[in-house]
RNA sequence: GUCCCCGUCGUCUAGCCUGGCCUAGGACAUCGCCCUUUCACGGCGGUAACACGGGUUCAAAUCCCGUCGGGGACGCCA
């Protein structure tokens, strides 16, 4: 009954992302953001963008400068944006109602008191004694003589009172409200905590639904006693199961590096789209076999429903992570970092992986070549934009990551190729003089051939039957002289766009490497 | 310690509300085979799960109770 009211008087959804800009924007954040915003998206409503700045002492700008750059780079945007601390005056306000309702009190006693005795104590700590019973007459005269004081909720304490809401995702929750403590709206120095800041603006911009991570599930019961107490129906609420490690507890930098944070996704060579495709598949499901799914596709079916209740493992590798990576701090920005430190595709959850593959595969040669332009660029090599168009497709299939590209067509931007293992050469059922009749002849022939795939497919076939050897046998020892291994693309095409001059010259050199 | 939440293949999950169609489906990973000039892509196939114990029922992954396990919250942090 209260939900059909709820639902038909609120009009339009007003979803909120409000992280506390602390550290960088981690991975189980950047998921809330992107359910409120599917969820904004899908229902024609409005997302907001609120910095719960209330803590002075451990905001950061870099933080702040985390949270944007991760949400332009994964291309999600907001419609309003509101910073908490410039609003205490709309708190205290509500904090204020609340005090002349009775619904909260003064706590005189000094902050920072109940620590030691609060492990000691049996049970759960309910309120200081002394101060939920102090009479108006002396709470106003301590108040007036300039006595420092907390601002308590009033927790009911009839018997049998309960407080309860319905969670979109964890169904029917109550809870005695002898359970609840009175919890602070707002400290000694008249600053609001969060629960009374958050409460007062989801109330003060109209947020109807409040879409968040499962630690907060247990705070509700405390925001369903503000917002009734200020005299506001609560919002609906739906919480996210957590995304934990492969050790089962939350992320955290601290324990777990860089992995957590989206930053590190976003260097290592993860698409954006892929990247929300593989959060939003941690915790929520389609509840049919989609798994490659682009943003509009999300949008059109992405429902409150499809959320589970079980917590999610984010399946990276926990030491490769904090080993090999850790000089990959993503509070060093990019440009800082050595280059020369790869990523390590093991640290990343393989179906990340596989997903940020499948997209790839996905894009169009133009669209991937100007993703992969910069990067090549960034790392130190001369590409025209027409060259990485002719190098792109030889590679499509062959990158999990865009950063993959630096290791896969290394050899198209080279003058000289690295040094290699001249055994590399020998093809297989051969020896070191097969190697050298087949790069002697490839010589010959490629010397009088058209560059392109078919004619070079048929003069070096044809080549093959001349000296009796198998197609393999020719094509290895060519690919490995021109492109300094084994494991590389199709050899005609690779030949044609690295042109006539350079094969040559690496085939010559690759015939003197045997001897 | 108190309260709350959760528990299907190694991982993400479908199925659970509205018991039988579940000898539990899909995906990633893994193993094997095929395709093939290498690698990759692609195709085919295999291994692999209802945490445990009691009920209820003709019938339980699905409903109930308990146990165990995991997580979260209990701040004048957010």
């Amino acid at each position: 009954m209260s939900e059909l009211l709820n639902s038909s008087s609120s009009g339009t959804p007003r979803v909120r992302f409000a992280p506390s800009p602390t550290g960088f924007l981690h991975v189980g954040s950047a998921r809330t953001f992107i359910f409120n915003w599917l969820y904004a998206r899908r229902n024609s409503g409005t997302m907001i963008l609120r910095l719960d700045d209330t803590d002075v002492e451990r905001n950061t700008d870099a933080s702040v400068h985390s949270i944007f750059e991760g949400l332009k780079w994964l291309g999600l945007n907001w419609d309003e944006e509101y910073k908490q601390s410039e609003r205490g005056e709309l708190h205290r306000q509500m904090a204020e109602a609340i005090f002349r309702k009775g619904l909260a009190y003064r706590d005189f006693t000094p902050a920072h008191t109940g620590d030691s005795e609060r492990s000691g104590t049996q049970g759960t700590w309910l309120f200081n004694p002394g101060m939920r019973e102090l009479s108006r007459e002396e709470s106003d005269r301590r108040a007036a003589a300039g006595e420092k004081f907390a601002l308590r909720f009033r927790v009911p304490r009839d018997a049998g009172d309960v407080v309860r809401f319905t969670d979109a995702v964890y169904g029917e929750q109550i809870k005695a409200a002898a359970d609840i403590e009175d919890f602070a709206l707002l400290r000694s120095d008249g600053m609001p905590t969060y629960h009374l800041a958050s409460c007062a603006d989801d109330a003060d911009l109209r947020i109807t639904h409040i879409i968040r991570g499962q630690d907060h599930l247990s705070n509700t019961y405390k925001h369903v006693l503000i917002f009734e107490a200020a005299g506001f129906t609560p919002p609906q609420f739906a919480h996210l199961p957590l995304l934990v490690a492969p050790d089962g507890t939350k992320l955290s930098k601290r324990r777990h590096g860089p992995v957590v944070s989206v930053t590190t996704y976003r260097d290592a060579g993860f698409l954006p789209e892929a990247f929300i495709n593989f959060l939003c598949l941690l915790g929520w499901s389609p509840k049919d076999d989609r798994t490659k799914m682009s943003r509009q596709e999300l949008v059109e079916i992405f429902s409150l429903e499809g959320i589970n209740r079980a917590n999610a493992v984010v399946n990276f590798k926990e030491n490769a992570s904090s080993n090999a990576s850790s000089a990959l701090s993503t509070v060093i920005p990019s440009e800082a970092r050595d280059p020369g430190v790869p990523y390590d595709e093991d640290t990343f959850d393989p179906k990340a992986l596989w997903l940020n593959a499948e997209h790839i595969r996905g894009l169009a040669i133009g669209d991937l070549s100007e993703r992969l332009l910069p990067i090549v660029r960034e790392a130190g090599f001369n590409v025209t934009q027409e060259r990485m168009v002719q190098i792109t497709p030889l590679i499509r299939e062959r990158i999990k990551l865009l950063r993959d590209i630096l290791t896969a067509a290394d050899f198209f931007f080279v003058d000289q190729l690295p040094p290699y293992d001249p055994a590399e050469l020998i093809p297989q059922k051969g020896d070191a003089a097969m190697a050298q009749k087949v790069l002697t002849r490839a010589k010959e022939v490629l010397a009088n051939v058209e560059f392109k795939h078919d004619p070079l497919d048929r003069a070096l076939r044809a080549a093959a039957q001349e000296l009796g050897l198998k197609a393999g046998q020719m094509f290895q020892p060519i690919r490995v002289a021109v492109c300094g291994r084994k494991n590389a693309p199709p050899l005609f095409e690779t030949l044609e766009v690295l042109g006539k001059e350079k094969t040559l010259d690496r085939i010559e050199q690759a015939t003197s490497r045997l001897k």
